[in-house]
DNA sequence: CGAATTTGACCCCT
DNA sequence: AGGGGTCAAATTCG
């Protein structure tokens, strides 16, 4: 299965996404000039493009190969409150190969509508993980879903794993009131939105991708999650991060979000900021479902990350 | 009142 | 066997 590296498909993919990492360390690098991060920011961006393109292409010759969840869908599955009794049928499967993507960041907004569905509290992990899936998954058969928990050391950044690209698309879900011109239109072009979105919170990226990519943006749903985790750790005293969550209000429709929104993605001018927020470059895809076996392909395993920082707990 | 979140149980996987 | 991911009833929110 490892015949990985012996395609040239998976070679190109190998180098595009080192390519990537390196941009991404780059950027870091640069965090002082601006017009240099920008340009890093493209070079991503464009990298992203790529990456999707090929596999886009190479999926399509493939046919289907990737294999999709296991939905079960008269399974009766219904348990009780107290009574316990029928198990459901093994029907529940993990997101299998799709694309995994990891990264770590302080604004965990990414214009997707995203509905919480669980949160655990995890082993070694300070702070409970919560799980969310696209709320078009059922409308739209939308199999994205991403995993957001804070930082064991940087309480105020989360690390967010994305499962699976977007399939939905949902004008009721773009920015309601503010979408002001173009650049929100272009971001929802993109074709990987965990890419360094415009401005906003950037931070490293990289993926993998398996099935389309269709961005759409949809509202603040992860107060939720945040509501979540902080009753659990931070609890007083916070006060940025109580802004923070604040921000992300749910109900995508809170005046505080939308300020908050626009202060951290005003885009093409604050630079500063916007690359202090990159730090962290995780990557966890496995990337792609023909070269792919069936775990993810950590680049952690080729030394390839933690540029700066000492992450160590993967 | 419908939609979203919470939360504990259930179940898969390592 | 236990950790982690998901389900779904109960609860809260808009």
């Amino acid at each position: 299965m490892a015949a990985a590296a012996a395609q040239p498909y998976a070679q190109v993919m190998e180098d595009m996404r080192k390519g990537q990492e390196f941009a991404a360390r780059l950027q870091g690098l640069l965090a002082d000039s601006p017009d240099a991060g920008r340009l890093v920011d493209q070079i991503l961006h464009a990298m992203s493009r790529t990456i999707e393109t090929a596999r886009a292409a190479a999926a399509a010759e493939e046919g289907s190969e990737g294999q999709s969840e296991v939905t079960c869908a008269g399974t009766g599955g219904k348990r009780k409150a107290a009574g316990g009794g029928d198990k459901r049928t093994a029907c529940r499967r993990r997101a299998q190969n799709s694309s995994t993507v990891t990264v770590t960041i302080k604004d965990i907004e990414d214009g997707h509508a995203w509905r919480k569905y669980g949160q655990k509290e995890i082993q070694n992990s300070k702070h409970p993980k919560a799980y969310f899936r696209c709320t078009h998954k059922y409308d739209q058969q939308c199999a994205a879903q991403r995993q957001v928990q804070r930082c064991d050391d940087d309480p105020e950044a989360f690390r967010v794993t994305y499962i699976g690209a977007h399939t939905c698309r949902d004008p009721a879900a773009v920015a309601p009131l503010v979408l002001h011109d173009a650049d929100e239109l272009h971001a929802g072009s993109r074709l990987i939105s965990f890419a360094p979105n415009n401005a906003s919170a950037a931070t490293a990226s990289t993926t993998t991708t398996t099935g389309n990519t269709s961005s759409q943006h949809g509202d603040h749903k992860d107060a939720a999650l945040l509501a979540g985790l902080r009753p659990l750790k931070l609890e007083a005293g916070a006060g940025e991060q109580e802004e923070v969550l604040s921000s992300l209000t749910p109900a995508g429709s809170s005046a505080a979000a939308e300020a908050a929104r626009n202060a951290a993605a005003t885009p093409s001018l604050d630079q500063g900021d916007v690359t202090s927020g990159l730090q962290h470059f995780y990557y966890g895809g496995s990337f792609d479902d023909m070269a792919a076996f069936d775990d993810t392909f950590d680049l952690d395993d080729l030394g390839v990350l933690g540029f700066d920082q000492g992450q160590d707990e993967f």
